[in-house]
This record gives structure tokens, C-alpha cells and sequence, in this order.
DNA sequence: ATGAAAGCGCTAACAG
DNA sequence: CTGTTAGCGCTTTCAT
């Protein structure tokens, strides 16, 4: 039984159908001009052999892809403990699959492969592409203006006017991108603290690389403009560098009466490292987090209070700004200029045990 | 500076350096027989351009996609809130890279979604499939067998001899998968408990649906051939879940002195109703967890001793097989028969301070 | 070793 | 409305 054959082409259900392969090709896309008892054998003829369109010899033709690609730039494990850029990519995959559109995942472990990511992004596999967790000094929004594929970033690119790529001044589209309210958050954050009647603030940063950071940074500071230097504390997101760095604040600063962490993952080794020292939380030290990452925030000791992003819902923007755009491609897909422009949405304060 | 052009082709590098397509072609695929001072001219013509192929003409003759997709059958929120199929994903991700495949991934929200993946997997857009979470009733191998790609499966595949699939006993390749060895990985964390001199050991199973959870439940009755039924409770391998199991567990049978939880989600969910209930672990009862989840396992209070699954690997390995049984194609990809074959990876005992 | 030519399967004018 | 006719950009015999 050699079923093995190849698949049936357009050819094959037009003579099936008796009729021509352009007829054919009407009727798979939708039938528009085509009577419908014609149309009708043309169905029964797809369904008989089992018909499905060849996308390499479709996408030839119509230069369309159905597929939108979605970089992952974290060289670091870090993101593979964090249930953050999964929740995007839910929220992404639904907003592709409503458009019928594919999800082309390229992670990137190293510097090694943005060439190849480039490389890909360059070779007209995809309509457009989604990018995130861009560091300061990533190559990769170069390559990918290069490439001239229509994107959107995940969180506000870090580069300044100057090192912006340089095609982007060319008259190139303007970078989109979708972040959430680092900097609100943050002073919603510190500012619950400080209704706390907390004097000693302390501020434990991720990854200064990183714009989310920055952003948090300088929500901190909005609210806290005279703070004690060695309150603030550099580190980089992931727990283990929390533990670092609150040893290092309660070593420098013992009298600390709160700390708000860059993210919940920094919160749970402050939280550890509070616990070894048997400092109680809230009462000698507050915590507060960011990110309200399930489960880790409701399952630490006590559980974290946090600043919530709704990390699906950018997903699911990102994914629709970058459709929208392509579907009225030809005109304006993004406001000129080389300003980025994005939106931002909101960050709420989630009251836990912990502050 | 209209840049904007469609990108150069065969033909402009062609021209540029003087030469055939057909030489381009030939330099551009490794270029074999071409002599070097050619060879040396095209390969600068294509740097001039910026030339790169277009995929979708090449894969229209090759008939190859340097594409893999990955399927997640997860209908539930459960696997987003699980670093599980990140790992999955970096390791499949690696392998891929390696042998210049791309990653397309169909998540799969609900049945609706299942007839769309079945479509994009007949319609020849990729070179293979690797599929994850199936459930016992799932109507998704199915769907993959009549499409006829090449498929390994993550977790051994649910279904008796009788439900498999049916063309499967048409000749075609059997069922290939990668697991842990769920049983052996069971039976370690037991014998574990018993050696602690546990006497009232119980389990709180996974979703029952699913091998994952069903081999654990065998592992465990291997070592507790006569446990009292009162100490198996269903449950469905979530934090929610396991508060459930723990309560109704508590009730029935208060002298319970050790718990072995389907995975570290579950655990996570016993240990605060533990707590809740002011008792001790591990001294009042001890708590043994799955996957060493991180980290969820590492940041519980206490930490949490579980069995831990090497799932990077998992999907290294998945990659490997299917790109291996791609490379030698045409010959058989796999051993015949319909009995499914597959790769079982050990697990280990992580011991920490709660069993 | 290189070039010429024939498609891969499909869509998109253009005729009729 | 439906069929005919060109290609889309590439690989691949087959000549040379």
C-alpha cells in the first residue's frame, strides 16, 4: 500500500474537479468569483485527496509567510527559570492563530547567534518579527533594521539617539515597541513603603543592561531623590544576586526597614537571606517584588507583596501591533521618524503578606 | 534612497560576478565542483548584494524545510506556570541550531486548535514534529500519523495497542519518544521515605490522564504494594490541587507520616497546607517532590527533596532523534511495528531538608 | 567544470 | 465567471 505518494497538487484536484488549476485556486481562498455548483466539486475534489496547499510555492508567489518570528535574546539561563517569556509567548500564539499566522521561535544563546538569527530574519522566511529582552549593547536591533523586517520589541529598546541603528535615520519605520509601567511600578512600590512608615528604603536593581531595570531604577528614585547611596544596591535579576546583595545592604546599612526589589526572583533570595539572619518580614523588613510571577510569589515565606505586570496581555499587543502594521503594509505601517514609539501598559500593586 | 528593493536573487548575483545561475547555486550550497577563482568572484558578488536565499524557492524543489515544529498540547494554564517546557525548549532549541533547523512552535490551546495544527502539519511546512503533553484521549496522533511527518514524541505516548492509531499498523514507522523513567524515579523516592522509617506513606498522583502521572503511580505501588487506599489521593499536578489532596489526606488519615507528591508544583501546595496546619516537616511528616523544578524547589520552606528529571536533556535528545532519523530518510526512520519505541532517561534523588 | 533549460506548485494578470 | 499564460527564485539534470 505505497500511500507513501506526494501530496496531491492544485493539478490534481483540478482534473479531479474538472475544471482549471486557477479555479481551483479561487475556490482554496476563499471561492470568491466562483458559481457555486462548480465550487461545490472543487470542495469535494480537496477533500477527496486530501488537498492541502503547498506554502513554499504559495509563499513564492505572494511573497506572504504566515509566520512571524519571535526572538529571545537572553544569553543567560536566567529566562528559562522565569515563566515570564512564557506567558508572552501564550499571549503571542493566541494573537497569531486568531490572524492564522505561524510562531517561528529563535532563541539565541550567544553572541554566536545573532549572525544566524540575522541571517534568518534576512532571508524572507516571515512576515515580521517580535523581539525581546534586548540589552543595552545587543547587536541584534541592527541586524534586524537590516534585515528591514517590520517589528515590534518587548520592552523599550536601550539604545539612545546616537547608537540608534543607523538605517533607521534612512527613513526606515520608526522602532514600535510594548512595555509595561516599570517606572510607575516602582513608585507605586516605594510609595506603598513609605505609607508603611518606612524610612530606610532600600532599592535592590536587576540588570542595568536592561531598560526594565533602568526604568525601575528611576521610579525608586522619583520617589526616594535623596537616598542614602548605599541603599541602592546593583544586581541582576535572579536570586542568587538578591542573596548577594542583601547581605551586602544589611552589612552596610543595618538599619534597612524595607527593600524593594527589581524583580521577584531578587525578592526570593532577599527573602532567604532575611530568613538566615532571622530578621521577620514584615515586621524588621518589608519586601517587595515585581513582576507577581506565579507561582513563586504566593509560595514564598510570607508570601510577596509585588508589583504585577500583565505579561500575556503585551504578548498578545505586541503580536497585534505587528499584524496590524502588516496588514495595512504599503502605507505607513509605523510613524515616522526615529523616535521609539510605544505603548505602555499599566503595572497594579498586588498585596501579599510581605509588605 | 529607495533601498527598498526586493531582495537580489540568483540571477543579480549571477550577473554580477559573471557567471550562471547555476554556479551560484553550486558556490552557495558548499561549492563543490567550482573552480576557485570563480568560486572566490560569486562568493563577493553575494557579499556586495547582501545576497540571501529565498527559502521558499529552494524548499519548493528541495522539498526540505530546515524546519522542525514543536507541539504543546497543554490546554491548560498549568504548563505557563512550569519552567518544564522552557527547558524542553532550550534543549530542543540547541539541537536544532545545530543542524540549522528552525524552531516553529504550535501551542495548542483547546480542541479547536488541534484541527489547525493537524492542517499545518499535512501541509508540508516542516521537516518533523515533536510533540509534548499528549493526554490519554487526545486526538492529536492521530492527526500527526495521517499527516505523515516524521515524529517524536516527549513523554511516553498514552494509548493502548488498540487505540493507537490506525494507520500505524499500515507499515508505518512506530511511535518514537523520549521519557524519564517516571516509574524508577517513584520507586527511588519511596524507598527513600521507607528508609527514613516512614510507616504511613502516601501519594498524591498527577493528572491521571497522562503516563507522566500514571508511571509515578506505578512506581510508588511497586514499593507500597499493600498501602492503605486511603493514602492514594487523585489529584491533577497543581499547587491548587496538591492543597486539596493534603486536606482530604489529613482527614482520612491523620497518622499519614510522609507524603511523595506527583511533581514540586504539587508538593509546593502540601507543604502549605502543612503549615497551615502546624505541622512540622520534615519531622511530623516528610515531603518528597518531582522534576526539582527550580526554583520553586530550592526557594520552599523547607527546601524541597524531590526526584529530579534532566528535561534539557529530554529535549536534546527528542531533537537528535528526529533529525537523525531526517538525515538517514528514505531508508527506515524507525524500527517497523506499531509498538511504541523509545529512550527512557534516568532520574535521580535530590535530597534537600523536607524528606 | 560550467551553462542551458526544465520545472517545483502556486497565484495573478489577462483573455475570452 | 472561467481558463490560459506567465512567472515567483531556486535546484538539477543534461549537455557542452
Amino acid at each position: 500500500m505505497t500511500e507513501a505518494m506526494s501530496r496531491p497538487t492544485l493539478e490534481a484536484v483540478a482534473a479531479r474537479a474538472g475544471v482549471s488549476r486557477a479555479t481551483v485556486s479561487r475556490v482554496v481562498n476563499g471561492g470568491d468569483g466562483v458559481r457555486e455548483p462548480l465550487a461545490e466539486r472543487v470542495r469535494r475534489a480537496v477533500d477527496e485527496l486530501g488537498y492541502v496547499p503547498n506554502q513554499a510555492a504559495r509563499s513564492l508567489v505572494t511573497k506572504r509567510h504566515d509566520a512571524v518570528a519571535v526572538v529571545i535574546a537572553e544569553p543567560e539561563t536566567r529566562v528559562f527559570a522565569d515563566p515570564f517569556f512564557a506567558l508572552q509567548l501564550r499571549g503571542i500564539s493566541k494573537e497569531l492563530t486568531a490572524h492564522d499566522s505561524q510562531l517561528v521561535l529563535l532563541l539565541t544563546e550567544g553572541r554566536d547567534d545573532h549572525a544566524r538569527v540575522g541571517r534568518y530574519l534576512a532571508g524572507g522566511h516571515v512576515d515580521g518579527a517580535l523581539v525581546f529582552s534586548l540589552h543595552l549593547d545587543d547587536p541584534l536591533p541592527v541586524l534586524i533594521q537590516r534585515a528591514g523586517v517590520p517589528t515590534v520589541f518587548g520592552g523599550r529598546p536601550g539604545w539612545s539617539e546616537g547608537s540608534a541603528p543607523s538605517e533607521t535615520a534612512a527613513g526606515a519605520a520608526a522602532p514600535v515597541f510594548v512595555d509595561s509601567d516599570n517606572r510607575g511600578g516602582a513608585r507605586a512600590a516605594v510609595r506603598h513603603l513609605v505609607g508603611l512608615g518606612r524610612r530606610r528604603i532600600a532599592h535592590i536593581t536587576g540588570a542595568l543592561d536592561q531598560t526594565s531595570a533602568v526604568d525601575r531604577l528611576d521610579g525608586f528614585r522619583d520617589e526616594r531623590p535623596d537616598a542614602d547611596p548605599r541603599l541602592i544596591v546593583e544586581s541582576d535579576f535572579t536570586p542568587a544576586g538578591g542573596e548577594r546583595a542583601m547581605r551586602e545592604l544589611l552589612d552596610n546599612c543595618p538599619d534597612v526597614d524595607a527593600v524593594f526589589a527589581a524583580n521577584d526572583l531578587t525578592a526570593s533570595g532577599v527573602l532567604r537571606v532575611l530568613r538566615e539572619r532571622g530578621l521577620r518580614v514584615p515586621q524588621d523588613i518589608a519586601v517587595i517584588g515585581f513582576d507577581d510571577m506565579l507561582p513563586l510569589a504566593e509560595q514564598t515565606d510570607p508570601p510577596l507583596t509585588t508589583v504585577r505586570q500583565d505579561i500575556e496581555e503585551m504578548g498578545r499587543l505586541m503580536a497585534r501591533m505587528l499584524l496590524g502594521g502588516l496588514d495595512r503594509r504599503g502605507g505607513d505601517a509605523a510613524p515616522g521618524g526615529g523616535e521609539p514609539s510605544g505603548v505602555v501598559l499599566p503595572t497594579t500593586l498586588v498585596r501579599r503578606a510581605s509588605a
